[in-house]
DNA sequence: TTCATTATAGACAAATTTGTCTATAATGAA
DNA sequence: TTCATTATAGACAAATTTGTCTATAATGAA
C-alpha cells in the first residue's frame, strides 16, 4: 500500500483519488490513512483536522489542474487553436481516467465549509480570467464585438461540457461545447 | 415540528429540503425524523433504506420541477419568449430560495448508487428534449441551420449557468446564457 | 363497535466517524 | 555518536450513523 513521497505527500496523493472517486463526506480518514500507509497521527500532525485536509486538497489540485492546463494550452501557437484546445484538453481527461467530472464543483455540492468555497470560486475565477484572456486572443482580429460576453459564453460552455460530460458519461457535451465556440468566435 | 400531510410526506418534504441545504451524506436519518415529526419505523417503512429515499426524492422532484418548469414557459406564448422564459425561470428560482445550484447535479457528485445516478440522467435527458422542442419552435422562421446542434448549445448554457451562478452566488451566469441565447437563436 | 392497518416513542445494536494520546522506533543534522 | 524531530502502531473515547425491534396508541373501513 505504501506510495512513494514522504507521509504529506502520500497521505495528499491518496485523499486525492479518493475524494474525487468516492466524494469527501463518503471518504473516512481511516481509508486513506489505511491506503496511504500512513499514521492516523501523521494526518493531524500535518493537517490539523479532516476539514483542513479538505482545504488543502481543493488548492493543491486548483495548482496541478492549471499546471495540465497550460502545458496543454502550450502546444499551441496559433490564438484560434489555443482557445479551441482547452476543449481537447477536457476531451482528454475524460477519456484517461474514470471521469468523475470537476474535483471543486462536486466539492462545492458537499461542503458548507467557507474555506473551502473560497478556495472554490478562487479556482473558478482563475479559469474565468483564462479563458477571457484566451478569448480576446482568437477575436483580436475580428470586426469589432463584445468580447468579454463572448469569453463568458466560452466560459459558460466550458463548465456545461464538464458537468454534462460527466452526467451523460460521453464526449458528446465536449464537442458540442467545442463546436459552438468555434462558430461564436468566427474560427474557420 | 410537525408538518402538515400524512408521515410519508412529510417525510419527503423535509428530506427534500436537507438534502438539497446539507447535501444527502451530510444529512443524517435521524434530522430528517426530528425535523418532519415522525417516527423512524416509519421511514423504513415506507421507504426501506435512506438509499431508497435517496432515490424517491430524486424522482419526486423531478416530477416538481418540471411542473414549475412547465408553469413558467407556459405563461410565455411566442415561441421566442418561450425559449428566454427558461432563463427567468432560473433568475427567479435563485433568488427565490437559498440557492443551493442543481439538486440532481448536488447529488451526482455524493452517489454511486446506480438508481440514483439513473434518475438523474433520466431528469437530464427529459430536460435536454425539452429544450431541444423550445429551440426549434423558436428557430422554425429563420434560415436553415443545424437546429439540433443551437438546441445542445442552448441546454449546456442552460446548465452552466446553473452552476455557475452557484459558484459565484450570482445572477451574472443566468444572464449571460440568456444573451448568449438570443444571439444564437437570432431573437431581436 | 370491531379489528386490521398504520403510526409512535424510544431502546438497542453494530458499525463507523473524527480526533487524542501513549509508548516506541526511525531519521537526519550537528 | 548524540539528540531533537518526525513517524509509527494502535488503543481509546465520544459521538454519530443506519437500521431493527417492541410495546403501545391512533385511525378508519366494515
Amino acid at each position: 500500500m505504501a506510495r512513494p513521497g514522504n507521509p504529506r505527500e502520500k497521505i495528499m496523493a491518496t485523499a486525492g483519488k479518493l475524494f474525487y472517486e468516492q466524494g469527501y463526506n463518503a471518504t473516512g480518514i481511516n481509508q486513506i490513512l489505511e491506503e496511504a500507509g500512513v499514521a492516523k497521527a501523521s494526518l493531524y500532525s500535518h493537517f490539523g483536522s479532516k476539514e483542513e485536509l479538505g482545504i488543502a486538497y481543493l488548492k493543491e489540485m486548483s495548482i496541478a489542474w492549471f499546471r495540465a492546463f497550460f502545458t496543454a494550452i502550450g502546444k499551441k501557437t496559433i490564438p484560434e487553436d489555443r482557445l479551441l484546445a482547452i476543449f481537447s484538453f477536457l476531451e482528454d481527461n475524460m477519456l484517461k481516467q474514470e471521469f468523475m467530472g470537476c474535483r471543486f464543483i462536486n466539492m462545492l455540492a458537499e461542503t458548507g465549509n467557507n474555506d473551502m468555497q473560497q478556495a472554490i470560486v478562487a479556482h473558478k475565477q482563475q479559469l474565468r480570467d483564462q479563458i477571457h484572456q484566451l478569448t480576446v486572443a482568437a477575436c483580436s482580429q475580428l470586426p469589432a464585438r463584445d468580447t468579454k460576453a463572448i469569453a463568458d459564453t466560452v466560459y459558460l460552455l466550458f463548465e456545461g461540457a464538464i458537468v454534462e460530460s460527466k452526467v451523460y458519461r460521453d464526449v458528446w457535451p465536449i464537442r458540442s461545447a467545442r463546436k459552438a465556440v468555434k462558430q461564436l468566435a468566427g474560427i474557420a
